[in-house]
DNA sequence: TTATGTGTTATATACGATATAGAACAGATG
DNA sequence: CATCTGTTCTATATCGTATATAACACATAA
């Protein structure tokens, strides 16, 4: 399975679970259309409670990243976005930067950084027919 | 001031006071030196307690962006970093890169969007560090 | 010295978020 | 029918956030 748990870490579970979904599509893991286990299965899997994994996977619902199909079961939804989504990304995002300005590091430094963070983001490509249209 | 503070903001407010201070550091509004108003000070200025406002600065200088001197007044620190850092920012960014690759955001829009944001953080000169000298 | 202001520590309360637990429900499936 | 799905409800326990009050050691200025 894509997802795993770090108990020790101090981020919500709900979020590890939320925050790993978002990453298996975007490294083209998941796509449109695919199907993610359910959450009394995904729950006993790692020995956690099922309504722990509701929480995450309701909140992606609320953010259009997956929707529950007539069978109940959750798929991943076509991509969308927002000017609203941006404007509260940039929000996050500029917190996340001025981290580093603060700290001294250049902005040629810091451009590389995320240049090479998108590198290891998506390494889809490979694996069955991505960006072929949606299954 | 350069700090406020949004009640109606789901962001914890110690966590607001925080993000400013660096912010306001990344934007050279304050820098190595710099006196920070005390904690009964600012909470008072705003209605709030002064200890939401020591958790504030007890995390900024556990993450090394401020002191105390022995006046026992919060000023701010010489930038510092290390590799630990860089690798936790690296986890919290790949995240948030991830968002935007997920919702089908393209590489060059994304990179594009980061540069814009680093245009609006540090409104001082050059970057690498403001001059200011220290005392 | 006295008075004031600083961060620090301690105890206490209140509230929301997180996580678990168990039960029951409607709808789809084989 | 039996099973699985997400959904809803109630309940409990724990932690994080925020406030409140008190007291302390230290530094500063009157």
């Amino acid at each position: 399975m894509f997802i795993s748990i770090d108990f020790a870490d101090d981020k919500p579970i709900y979020l590890q679970i939320h925050d790993q979904v978002i990453d298996a599509i975007a490294s083209g893991k998941m796509f449109s259309g695919s199907v993610l286990p359910s959450s009394r299965q995904l729950a006993a899997e790692f020995g956690i409670n099922f309504h722990t994994v509701n929480k995450a996977y309701n909140l992606l619902r609320e953010e259009r990243y997956i929707q529950f199909s007539r069978k109940k079961t959750a798929v991943v939804s076509e991509p969308s976005m927002n000017e609203a989504l941006l404007q509260e990304w940039d929000n996050r995002e500029r917190t996340l930067l001025a981290e580093l300005v603060a700290r001294g590091v250049s902005r040629q430094d810091i451009v590389h950084r995320v240049d090479r963070l998108l590198d290891t983001v998506g390494l889809s490509v490979e694996n069955g027919s991505k960006g072929g249209g949606q299954p």
